[in-house]
DNA sequence: AACCAGGAATGCT
DNA sequence: AGCATTCCTGGTT
């Protein structure tokens, strides 16, 4: 486990036993060994087997990438990178390294390359081992490595663990001290992967602060519910991110010879890996993941099974994505003419959602344990997916978190998103306006689906996607919870979707907000702007 | 004109 | 009851 001095998680690490709090491998990457950063990309390539099987990015105007000399092998999560408000959301599609033809390698949409950032990966690597060392040295703060390194209470589900650990990072300045324990608990009472059949359980402490909740008393499994669903949003946001940055597809079935070895690289890179026999993946992703973990480890002896577990993630994203697609389709079959359910396709996907219902429903009722106590949580998840519920599963969704009480179309490729967002638009000022004619002087009915969530929940939401939503609101001080609505007319019409309120608009909308700063949700900015407000300080972060 | 601020009534869950 | 919506008046940029 990586404890950062001078933060709240350092300080968190000395009240809290970091065995209790996240058991080690959720932290530490299978290879956890610093190697030795190559200061270009060529000596990247050489040392990663000779350049001919690996990623060769021309570097912008022939230069070198900047020299590290260590970088560390923590995943880093490209979410988290991108919420940054001063980065352009990096798009990367497809350039020619990555097998394409010569016409491609102008597909760059922003300005940022695949090598840039890694190298911005690498930096930051670079800066969080220096400021461990540092640390150390001083030992004015007590480090937890070793004492981590040591006790291993689970090796299971290491890949999700690191998925999940972006997501825990945010949950643990959140929440201070006790919600640490709730997740480091849950992901402890995992299973391992050998173990079937084993019940989970998860221990919750009482929260000081309820506010921090938006679903209601984290001492409930709904209240843990609403967080975990945060966290498996982290790990669906992963997928969608690596999607955008490699320009592959989510489903990895479609992937071609050249997404596998894009995939690969990327993969092998976040986990470091260290080299990965290509020649012996030259498949395409319906071979690709017919594969199983036994011939991963033998084409791969060194992070085959680290990749077979990263693969297995992405299906079962995947998977939930085509059940959440067929709900909502199947749903839309059945809906009356005035109830029209909404399906987003720009908003954040909780295809894993069911997976939380496990866990949920394991906390709920332990004496029905045996739904969720399969050999781990992705089998659990494909085990929901094999009986599909539209009722229980929307029911289970709903109860889930605010960001998750909505359907999602999820059968898309992310390459063609953006196209969906502006086609859906259009369709909704058409609905609305014929809603309008249908529904008269009457106020149309909110769709159950979609209105449960809070307004400050959902710009969160919208905040916490700039690549998307970049241009209609933005943070202006992340840390202090500022943020800007830039598009306002955009903003209150996604507020209107979402809730089902075609007349929705930004007065409207601002009105809403206005009341939070009576409940202490919002505050007014200490200078004035227009179109500019605050979160409060729980509700910032 | 667009936005801000807040009171009041109303509807929904 | 809590929250959001709707409508309103008046002020500010």
């Amino acid at each position: 486990m990586l404890v950062y001095p001078h933060s709240p998680i350092d300080s968190m690490a000395q009240l809290v036993p970091c065995s209790a709090a996240f058991p080690q491998p959720l932290m530490q990457q299978p290879n956890s060994a610093a190697i030795q950063a190559p200061s270009t990309l060529a000596d990247f390539n050489q040392h990663n087997g000779g350049g001919q099987n690996f990623l060769e990015v021309p570097y912008a105007g022939g230069q070198t990438v900047p020299s590290s000399p260590t970088f560390s092998t923590r995943n880093y999560s490209p979410p988290s990178y991108w919420s940054d408000y001063n980065r352009s959301p990096p798009m990367v599609i497809k350039s020619e390294p990555l097998g394409c033809n010569n016409s491609q390698t102008d597909e760059i949409v922003a300005a940022s390359s695949l090598e840039e950032l890694l190298d911005d990966y690498t930096f930051d690597y670079y800066n969080d081992i220096k400021d461990l060392e540092e640390n150390n040295n001083s030992s004015s703060k007590p480090i937890t490595i070793k004492q981590e390194e040591q006790q291993q209470p689970n090796q299971g589900h290491a890949l999700l663990r690191q998925c999940l650990r972006p997501a825990a990072d945010d949950y643990q300045q959140r929440c201070h001290l006790q919600f640490l324990n709730q997740i480091g608990s849950a992901i402890a009472a995992l299973p391992p992967a050998q173990h079937q059949h084993q019940e989970m359980s998860i221990k919750t402490e009482k929260p000081s602060n309820a506010a921090y909740w938006p679903n209601g008393n984290p001492n409930s499994a709904q209240g843990l519910a609403s967080v975990l669903s945060l966290v498996m949003e982290q790990v669906n946001e992963e997928v969608r991110s690596t999607c955008e940055i490699l320009g592959v597809s989510p489903n990895p079935s479609q992937w071609s010879v050249d997404d596998v070895r894009a995939w690969l690289l990327w993969t092998s890179r976040q986990c470091a890996l260290g080299p990965i026999p290509l020649e012996r993946f030259h498949m395409e992703g319906a071979v690709l993941v017919a594969l199983t973990e036994e011939e991963f480890r033998s084409r791969a002896p060194q992070g085959g099974d680290t990749l077979y577990a990263k693969l297995d993630i992405w299906r079962s994203a995947w998977n939930q994505r085509s059940a959440a697609a067929a709900a909502a389709s199947k749903a839309a079959n059945v809906s009356t003419p005035q109830m029209v359910p909404t399906i987003q396709v720009d908003e954040p996907c909780t295809d894993m959602s069911d997976l939380l219902a496990c866990w949920i429903n394991t906390t709920q009722d332990l004496q029905q344990p045996q739904q969720c106590s399969s050999n781990n949580m992705l089998s659990a998840g494909q085990h929901l997916l094999a009986v599909p519920s539209p009722a229980s599963t929307s029911s289970q969704r709903g109860a889930l978190s605010p960001y998750s009480d909505h359907t999602h179309s999820g059968s898309e490729d992310m390459a063609s998103e953006m196209e969906e967002i502006e086609e859906e638009e259009e369709d909704e000022e058409r609905a609305g306006s014929s809603a309008s004619c249908r529904t008269g002087q009457t106020a149309p009915t909110p769709s159950p689906n979609g209105s449960h969530i809070h307004l400050w929940q959902f710009l969160k939401e919208l905040l916490s996607q700039p690549a998307v939503h970049g241009s209609a609101i933005r943070w202006l001080d992340r840390q202090r919870g500022v943020f800007k609505i830039e598009d306002s007319v955009r903003v209150a019409k996604l507020w209107g979707k979402r809730k089902n309120r075609p007349a929705m608009n930004y007065d409207k909308l601002s009105r809403s907000i206005r009341q939070y700063y009576r409940k202490g949700i919002m505050k007014k900015t200490e200078r004035s702007q227009r179109l500019v407000y605050q979160f409060c300080q729980p509700y910032a972060l």
